[in-house]
DNA sequence: CGCATTTAGTTTCATTTGAAACTATTTTTA
DNA sequence: TAAAAATAGTTTCAAATGAAACTAAATGCG
């Protein structure tokens, strides 16, 4: 039993450090953290939705949403408007000042992931679709 | 740009699932947590280590490591000794519980690796070693 | 309708985490 | 050597997390 030959372990190690990575690129370059980036990415695609939709997209638990979405107002980044029919709902979207980050931000992330598949040949690439495709599946 | 495309995303995504599920796994069958799993496999392999040597092996930084040893000692699986050449150093080894309960816990954590890649065919295995290799060597 | 249940989102609380400061000891260097 | 620097490990503190309890509104049902 060789912890580093354990692939549960491997997988954990890689992604950590992947995600970190990432989070300090983001904090750094944009001061967002993992959250907000990933909350940002979905109101970019998916303007005017409620906090239980952006939960449904995001995987992220509604704790962490509603958070995370009172930092984006608190930063000026989203302007929320009441929901017409639920008044316990609000819908947000990307304001002005959100819309101009984005235009920063998305860019850096393609070219953040187009320098690590970069360094993979094509044939690894789409091993590596595949297999995060299988493991989905047999995770559920 | 579509987030469930992304890759860094699919990939914590991913290893979050596995790790809680092992997490889980192992608190139930074992009441030990991933940190404390982990020092006790490297315990297992290398006895009579110090808590520095632990982190080089495990990755974990040296708090996590100070606290995951407070408490397996607090819970009888290990015994310190002094170091015999550095007053402020211990050395860390299973003791006659902590081997009983690693007689469970190797098995165990074998059967569930095979069970995750026993899922996967032969030339799958090979492409998800080679990947994690390469990445490894990418991100350093 | 009017009461019970469900749902959207927030707050509270306890736990986990790790950086920074700290203690105690060892090693280096002048 | 003795003072300075480095090292092993612990403690402190503040931030992140998420389960559970909560508020308020919507929906279901008799």
């Amino acid at each position: 039993m060789d912890l580093n030959q354990f692939l549960p372990y491997q997988l954990s190690i890689l992604s950590l450090k992947i995600s970190k990575g990432i989070a300090e690129h983001y904090q750094d370059q944009f001061g967002i953290n993992i959250s907000e980036w990933r909350v940002l990415v979905i109101l970019y695609k998916n303007p005017d939705i409620t906090a239980k939709k952006i939960a449904l997209l995001s995987q992220m638990d509604k704790v962490r949403i509603s958070r995370t979405l009172k930092s984006l107002v608190q930063k000026d980044y989203l302007t929320p408007t009441q929901h017409p029919l639920d008044a316990r709902a609000k819908n947000y979207e990307l304001n002005k000042r959100g819309r101009y980050l984005m235009r920063a931000v998305i860019p850096d992330a393609l070219r953040y992931e187009e320098n690590l598949l970069s360094q993979l040949s094509n044939e690894e690439r789409n091993q590596l679709h595949h297999l995060i495709a299988k493991f989905n599946r047999i995770i559920g």
